[in-house]
This record gives structure tokens, sequence and C-alpha cells, in this order.
DNA sequence: TTCATCATATATCAAAGTGATATATTTTTC
DNA sequence: GAAAAATATATCACTTTGATATATGATGAA
């Protein structure tokens, strides 16, 4: 257990609480994992087939709906393999923003544009951020229902605690830009 | 200016403040901008003969050093590219924290495993917030030294808000986890 | 002084993952 | 009943990573 594929993981994650088809991992992916985690249909699908025949996960055609539905569930095998990553340590958390990025070069431009970039980013955030709030809401209303529950709250409330600290930050470093002689 | 491939943009960046061979890059990618993004040598030095040869970088050989030196400096064209590329809105800011996915997919473990977890992000974030709260102190002592600087100071002011706000949930999640019954 | 270790320096490659696109069908909306 | 949106799977060129190979200069301890 050195070199787990994080795609293989990320699925058996989300299989381990419920079938799922190719489609639905990624729309799981858009919404609830998309505070921290991402992926694209390109590495989905391909990592779905592969679970297979590795034995770590079967599919099965869906007969009622009228669609092409290929339903993925979880095996023992496949639990087995969850269960043993989750103990081992985290090897990576990164963080990739662009926004920083030109901002750090910005020497190159004029304040006005890093004035712009951070708005830009100040107001993708505050878009966000109700959902994580109405998220958390949720949740805690529902706490009981699912021991699951209590590991998604604590997602939620990282992604809030971290997006005040964005807006804190956005707030600050306008007010800097602006005061320093734009 | 739609498709640019961002380990150009970073390298350009890096070139438009100095000249830097390969390595000094990969060293700049670990160190400065190593809490918002990231570089391989495996992306870097293709992308140096790549820069090259489109004209956007030029390259010398070092006579002084003993070593194999290979100096890279930006060119006009390269600053107009890097310029463009800035004024362009950010199109991705993204964080990727196994952290989270593990604590997420938590429910398949147990309580101390989701502790443990968290209080390895928490050892990490405690031991490289002092490299940051040390580099604002240099930079607001230096702050008029280059133009350069107050953006530099942003990207480190970034950092420090968030760890914080990471040591905060910390705090709580482990608080949380405790009383929730372990 | 010599030997090991560390830092400097470049290069390459299999594997992982993205982002875009293609295709087709069902469901919803106007 | 036609158009648009959502569901569903699949593929592929391209980007990037992470690991590894190779070699030499610098440092320091024995």
């Amino acid at each position: 257990m050195a070199n787990e594929r994080k795609i293989d993981c990320v699925i058996l994650g989300l299989l381990s609480h419920e079938e799922l088809t190719g489609y639905e991992i990624k729309k799981r992916m858009d919404t609830t994992l998309k505070y921290f985690w991402s992926a694209s249909y390109g590495s989905i699908y391909p990592a779905l087939s592969d679970l297979v025949s590795r034995g770590l996960a079967t599919k099965r055609e869906d007969t009622e709906s009228k669609r092409n539905k290929q339903i993925y569930s979880i095996t023992e095998e496949g639990c087995r393999y969850l269960r043993e990553w989750l103990t081992v340590p985290v090897e990576k958390d990164e963080l990739r923003y662009e926004t920083l990025l030109k901002l750090f070069f910005g020497n190159e431009q004029e304040t006005k544009q890093a004035l712009t970039h951070i708005k830009a980013f100040e107001e993708k955030i505050e878009k966000e951020l109700p959902y994580l709030l109405e998220a958390e809401k949720v949740l805690k209303a529902c706490l009981n229902e699912d021991a699951a529950h209590k590991y998604y709250l604590l997602t939620v409330k990282f992604g809030i605690k971290t997006y005040q600290a964005y807006l804190e930050w956005c707030e600050e470093a306008k007010k800097f830009l602006m005061d320093s002689g734009a």
C-alpha cells in the first residue's frame, strides 16, 4: 500500500456509501467534494473499469431505467483497500491558486490589475460561501441520522473557516493596495 | 491568449525579476512559491527549452562557474507574453487536500484515525507558519526597496491568514470529535 | 588528505490526470 | 411538438508529476 492512485480511493470512498454510476460520481465531485477535491470523466471512467478488473468493485447494467446505465458497487476487497488507505498518513495537501500567482508577479502590472484579480476572487468566494453555510445548517440538523454526517460536517466547517479567512484577506489586501498609492 | 501552459507563465514570471537556471527555478518553487504553487523538474526543463525555441527566453552557458550551468533570461517578447497573461482573468484556483478526503470518508474508520490525520495536518501547519511570519517581518522591513515586495507580502499574508484559520479549525475539529463520543 | 555526504545541475520517462470533445438518449420546458 | 437541458458513457491529446539517472563541486569530519 504505497502508491495508490488517488482516483481509485475517492471512487471507492464514494461507493462505500452507495451504489453509483460514473456520471453520478462526477456529480458528487462537482458538488460535495468540490471544495477540496476534483476529478474529470477522463479519469473516472477508466478507473471504474480498472477497479472492476481488479475485483475492488462490480458493475451491473441497470435494467429498470431506459438509460444506458452502468451501476458500480464496492466489493469486500474494495472495502479492505479503502480502509487500508484511510490508515496510511496523508501524502500531500496541495493548494494551487492562480490568483496568488498573478498577484505575486504583480509588479509587472498595474495596481489596478491586482485589484481586479482580488475582487474576482472575492466575488467567487462570496458566491460559494452561502452553499457551505446552508450545508452546515442541514448537516447539523441531521447529525444523528448517519455516522458519516459528522465527518461531512467537519469538511464543511473547514471550507467555511477558510473562506471567511479569504474574505478577511481580500478586505485587507484591497485596503493595503489602495493605501500604498494606486 | 487562451490556453497558456501555466508552467510557461510561472517561469517567465520568475525570469522577469532575475536570470535563473532550471535548478534555481525549482528552488524558488520549493521555497517562495511553495504555499500556492509547485512544479517539478519534469516540467521545468522541457518548458525552458520550449520557451527558448519560441523566442520568449534566451539561454547562455555560464563560463565563470565550473558547473554545467544554463542561465536563462526573459526576452522582450517573453515580457509581452507575461504581461498579457497577467491581464487575463484567473481560470482556476484549486485546493486538493488529501487530509479532507480521508476525513470525509472517515465513517469507514475509527474516530482515532480521523484525529490522527487532523493532528498530522496541525503539526505540518504549525511547523510552516513560523516561516511565513518571518517572511512577513522581513518583507515589511524592506517594503520600499523593490516594488515587487508589496505583492510578495500580500501572498505571504494570504498564507498566514489561511494557516491561522486552519489551526483554529483543527482545535474545533478535535474538540468536536472527542466530545461526540470517541 | 581523503572519503563520505550534501548541494548543485541537467535530463528523461512512465504514469496520472485534465479538459475538451463526441455521441446518444431521455426529460423538461416553452 | 420542437428546442433545450440533463443524463450517460467514452476517448484522447496534452500537461504535469514523481521517480530516477547521472555527474560534479563543496563541505566537513576522521
